[in-house]
DNA sequence: TCTGTGACCGCGG
DNA sequence: ACCGCGGCCACAG
């Protein structure tokens, strides 16, 4: 590969996870959103490990709410489960069973 | 280089 | 509803 082409997959590393961040922070409180979910609307639907990585990789102090991302299926899968279910039910109070209700928290809105 | 490992997901069975 | 599997891909050892 030529030096050329891994700056351009560098720069789009960091754009999408830009705009991830974007989105992140668009995410109301009381609604959750998931990896997949966000990946196809940051433009890359096949990237919700990466999204992962991505908020795996925020600083400690960040202010954006990562708590309100869950996957697929309404379950918490963070490594940081007890913190995020509290935050969570500090906003609404719909976690059951280390799972979200998804019908009715989900974001964006369909 | 090669391999294992994830804050994942959809599709079967 | 719960696995198992393959696809996905950055990253560490």
């Amino acid at each position: 590969m030529r030096a050329g082409e891994a700056l351009v997959e560098d720069r789009e590393q960091r754009e999408f996870r830009e705009r991830v961040w974007l989105l992140l922070h668009r995410i109301p409180p009381g609604r959750v959103c998931s990896y997949g979910q966000l990946a196809a609307l940051a433009d890359r639907p096949e990237q919700a490990r990466l999204v992962g990585r991505i908020l795996a990789a925020l600083p400690a102090d960040s202010r954006l709410p990562w708590h309100r991302v869950v996957s697929a299926s309404g379950r918490i899968t963070s490594p940081a489960a007890t913190e995020q279910r509290q935050r969570l039910e500090r906003e609404g109070g719909w976690v059951w069973d280390g799972r979200i209700d998804l019908r009715n928290h989900r974001w964006p809105t369909s």
